[in-house]
RNA sequence: GUGGGUGUAGCUCAGGUGGUAGAGCCCUGGAUUGUGAUUCCAGUGGUCGUGGGUUCAAGUCCCAUCACCCACCCCA
């Protein structure tokens, strides 16, 4: 046997018995999005590496090592894409989506990262993404929350909890960061390793270290909240007011500062405690600057994303299966005639009954076999054509699922009445 | 990238201190010449993750490597 090959580390297959899960998920969403206004856009899973380098920043983790680079044929440097906002903008610029218009936008598709793999975290992951641009008012992030919200209602999950913060306005962020740096370097012998490794880069993260000492330090920290300007705060107590107004309960947390440069005003995280380490099911926030940054006008843009791997695992832990694919029927053949005749006959049900989803026997097998195997296929009702029915133009109709229904032998033409009767042809 | 755990049949797992591999489920056939989901019987299926090494002998011990899981880190 010739050596076998794998999937590379981190990517996963979807196996038939999941994807009817992951189809289940995908409509609920998209259902949920049309109906707050939002259309898909889809681009591709290769940009130049100069495109996430300028959004998501250069010193960041994702874009020092987490990418997946590579030389294309002619020396351009391409990334797969490690998350969606960046293709976003720039499809929305180089397409003048942004031009004095707003856009309410969502994506879905896979993203990658050179992460060591872990529960919830993989190197190909999929993500469902939102993105809006000319919202320069809270009222959008307060949107994209109650839209969230809702999208967890109609999944089933209820132990998410939100968490918010504001970083304030760039200006405000900035000078905020300024004041924590000098605190810290103030302090330097109590930091640790992974915080003086942040200091440099993104100091705000020490903010939210899980190191005990850490967390005291960060005790006696100045607070973001004393450096907003006005215009910072009214922004945010806004937000909390008209979450306020719709009931949405939310978690003021100063530590959430996120990883991506681009974030200015309000960010937010919905996490949950049941999935170890990878609690963070959805964030986002507003990136006003970042339009600007990859070469368009300035245009205030707010989203955020969540993985869909992480919501599935929430929805596993809560519920039973969700949408498995079953046929409606199952055509059993029995005799050598009825095999052959068989399979014409199935086509033919197919063209009369373009709602029936109906899965025949092929292969032959005792009719016991068949039997089991219509059972098996998860099939509400069993078709039997054998080579008595086949002499009188028959089809022997017998319910698999309920005890009481008794089967019956009726000529071709009356098979469609009993399956619309029973409701196995209609859409679902 | 760092640390810890685990890899035995398609799946879930047994296999004290080395002696040449087993169960349940699944699948196939039969008890029931055309009636499944319950029962009973039989059968198919393994280079024990991979590659080296120690040994008369390795699933078992040693080394390496790959994958998965968990935590750190990072993030959705």
């Amino acid at each position: 046997m010739a050596k076998q090959i794998q999937s590379i580390r981190g990517m996963h297959d979807i196996l038939p018995d999941e994807s009817g899960q992951w189809f289940w998920l995908e409509s609920r969403a998209r259902l949920i999005l049309e109906r707050y206004g939002y259309r898909e856009i889809r681009t591709p899973i290769v940009e130049k590496t100069e495109l996430f380098k300028r959004s998501i920043g250069e010193v960041t983790d994702i874009v020092e090592k987490e990418m997946y680079t590579f030389e294309d044929r002619n020396g351009d440097s391409l990334s797969l894409r490690p998350e969606g906002t960046a293709s976003c903008v720039r499809a929305g610029i180089q397409h003048g989506l942004f031009h004095n218009q707003q856009q309410r936008l969502w994506y879905q598709g896979p993203m990658f990262r050179h992460e060591r793999p872990q529960k919830g975290r993989y190197r190909q992951f999929q993500q469902i993404g939102v993105e809006t641009f000319g919202f320069a008012g809270p009222e959008i992030e307060a949107e994209l929350i109650a839209l969230s919200k809702r999208l967890w209602d109609e999944l089933g999950i209820d132990d998410v909890t939100l968490e918010l913060n504001t970083l304030g306005t760039p200006e405000s962020r900035r000078a905020y960061r300024e004041v924590l740096v000098a605190f810290y370097e103030a302090n330097r012998d109590q930091l640790d390793e992974d915080s003086l490794r942040r200091l440099d880069g993104n100091p705000l993260r020490i903010l939210d270290s899980k190191n005990p000492q850490m967390q005291a330090l960060n005790e006696g920290a100045p607070s973001l909240h004393d450096h907003l300007d006005d215009e910072s705060k009214a922004h945010f107590e806004m937000l909390c007011r008209l979450l306020d107004d719709i009931g949405i309960d939310y978690r003021l947390n100063l530590r959430l500062v996120r990883g991506l440069d681009y974030y200015s005003h309000t960010v937010f995280e919905w996490t949950t405690t049941s999935l170890g380490a990878q609690g963070t099911v959805c964030a986002g926030g507003r990136y006003d600057g970042l339009v600007t940054q990859l070469g368009g006008r300035p245009t205030p843009a707010a989203g955020f994303a969540m993985g869909v791997e992480r919501l599935l695992e929430l929805i596993r832990v809560r519920q039973g299966e969700q949408g498995a694919y079953r046929p409606d029927a199952y055509l059993l053949l029995a005799g050598e005639a009825a095999q052959q005749a068989g399979f014409a006959l199935a086509e033919r049900l197919r063209g009369d009954l373009p709602a029936l989803k109906l899965q025949v026997n092929i292969g032959g097998g005792s009719f016991k076999a068949q039997m089991k195997r219509a059972d098996k296929s998860g099939a509400d009702v069993a078709l039997i054509v054998g080579d008595d029915e086949l002499a009188a133009g028959h089809v022997t109709v017998k319910p698999l699922r309920d005890r009481d229904a008794a089967q019956q032998t009726v000529p071709y033409d009356s098979v469609r009445a009993i399956l619309e009767a029973r409701g196995e042809t209609r859409d679902d």
